[in-house]
DNA sequence: AATTTGTGTTCAAAATAATGAACATTAGTT
DNA sequence: AACTAATGTTCATTATTTTGAACACAAATT
C-alpha cells in the first residue's frame, strides 16, 4: 500500500520532467526497448545489473518507465547490452513511415577461378541499400571488391571454415561461429584459408546512414 | 574559495559514474556539443534556459561536463536547439573499422524446449528496422512469433532440412537451399520437419521508416 | 504441501542532478 | 577609472535518481 518513494517520484516524473513544454512530443521512452534487449540477450535483471553496473532496482523502475535516467545510467546500460546508445534512444522516437518494397531474385555469381560462389538472396530498397548474401568458397577462394562507398558495411558471419578479411590496411581471420561488420568504403577482400570450405552468410548495407 | 558542492559532484560524478567499468570508452560528453549549438544559435546561457525550461546553472555545468545529465533535461536541451537527440549524443562517437563478435559473444535466442535456436547476428536502423539470424532446429523444432508489425516481411533461406512454414492461413514447406519470403503481419510459426537438422538464415524487415 | 530457488518489485538511505538567488567576471559606456 | 549591463559561475536548497537490502511472488524441487 506505501510506495511513498516511487509513486511521488513516479508522478512528479511525468508532470515535471515530460510535460516539459510540448505536449505533443516527450523525451524517448526507452523502457520497453531496454527490456525487449535484455530479454534478447536472455538476461535476468541481476545479470544485466552486474554486467552494466547499473542496480537492478533503477533497472526495474527504467524498465517500466518510472524513472528518468542519467546520461551514464543508460550508456552503461547500453554498453552491458552491446548496442549503441543512439538506437536505444530512438526506437520509440517517430513513428516509422511505410515505404513500399520490391524484392527480386537474383542468380549465382562467381568468382573468375569458380572457388568463390556468392548466392545473392535478397536485395531491397529504391535506392537498393541492402543486400544479403549466401556464400561458399573451398580453399584458396577469393573474393575481391571495389569500395561500396562511404558509409557502407558489410556484414559477415562464418558458420564453417575460416576466412581472411582484408580491408583497407586492416585484416581479420574469423573461424567458424563468428561475426565480423567492417566499414566497406575501400577496396577489400576475402579469402577462404581451408581446409574446410568457408560457408557463411553476409549482409550488405551501402550508404547507411550512421547508427553504427 | 569554496566550491564544494560542485567539486564534490564532479568528481564523485567523474569516479563512480564514468569510470563504470571500461575505462577505455566513456559515456559521450556532450558538453562541448551543446556550447557549439547554443552558440551557434546565439543563445545566451539565460536564453536557452527559458527556451527549454532548463535552470542556466545545470546548463552551465552540463557545458562542462560538470553534470551527468538526465534524459529529460538533454532532450528538453535538443528540443530547445532544434536538434535531434541522438545526433547531439553521437556527435564524439568514433565508429569502429571492424567490430569482431566471437562465438559466445553472439546473443542466442532459444524456444523454451531448446529445439529451435536463434542466433542474432545483426540489427541495423535507429528503429531496429533490420534483423538477421541464423537458425537450428533439430526435427520437432518451433518457433511461435507474433506478427512484426504490418508491412513487415520475413525472408527465409534453408541451407539444410526441411522447414514448415506457417503464416496466416497459409503455409509452405522449405527444402534446404530454397528460399521463400513473406509478409510477417500475422502470428507465423516455423518448425522443423526433420530427420535432418533444419539450418538456416533469416532476414527480418520491420516496418521502415526512413533509414533507408 | 512445504521448501527452495529464481526473478522482479519496493523500501529507506545516500548520492547527486536541478533549481533560483547570489556572486563573479567580462564587455561596453560614460 | 568608475559604472552599468550582460553573461557565466557558484551557492544553498530542493527534488530525484541511484543504491543495497528487504520483500513479494512464482516456478521448481523435495
Amino acid at each position: 500500500m506505501q510506495q511513498k518513494k516511487e509513486a511521488s517520484s513516479s508522478s512528479s516524473f511525468a508532470r515535471d520532467a515530460f510535460a516539459g513544454q510540448n505536449t505533443s512530443d516527450r523525451p524517448p521512452l526507452v523502457g520497453k526497448e531496454i527490456q525487449r534487449l535484455r530479454q534478447e540477450h536472455q538476461l535476468t535483471l541481476d545479470e544485466l545489473a552486474s554486467k552494466s553496473g547499473v542496480s537492478k532496482s533503477i533497472l526495474s523502475q527504467i524498465e517500466r518507465d518510472h524513472s528518468n535516467p542519467t546520461l551514464s545510467t543508460i550508456w552503461r546500460i547500453s554498453q552491458a547490452l552491446k548496442q549503441p546508445l543512439v538506437d536505444m534512444l530512438s526506437s520509440g522516437e517517430e513513428k516509422p513511415r511505410f515505404e513500399h518494397l520490391k524484392v527480386n531474385q537474383t542468380p549465382v555469381v562467381s568468382s573468375t577461378d569458380g572457388k568463390f560462389v556468392l548466392k545473392i538472396l535478397g536485395t531491397l530498397g529504391t535506392v537498393s541499400t541492402l543486400q544479403w548474401y549466401e556464400f561458399k568458397a573451398e580453399e584458396g577462394g577469393i573474393l575481391e571488391s571495389e569500395s561500396h562507398g562511404s558509409g557502407s558495411l558489410e556484414n559477415l558471419t562464418l558458420v564453417t571454415g575460416k576466412l581472411l578479411v582484408i580491408s583497407g590496411t586492416e585484416s581479420r581471420e574469423l573461424i567458424s561461429g563468428e561475426t565480423l561488420r567492417f566499414l566497406t568504403d575501400s577496396p577489400h577482400r576475402l579469402e577462404s584459408l581451408g581446409p574446410e570450405p568457408a560457408h557463411g552468410f553476409m549482409v550488405n548495407l551501402l550508404n547507411s546512414n550512421e547508427s553504427f
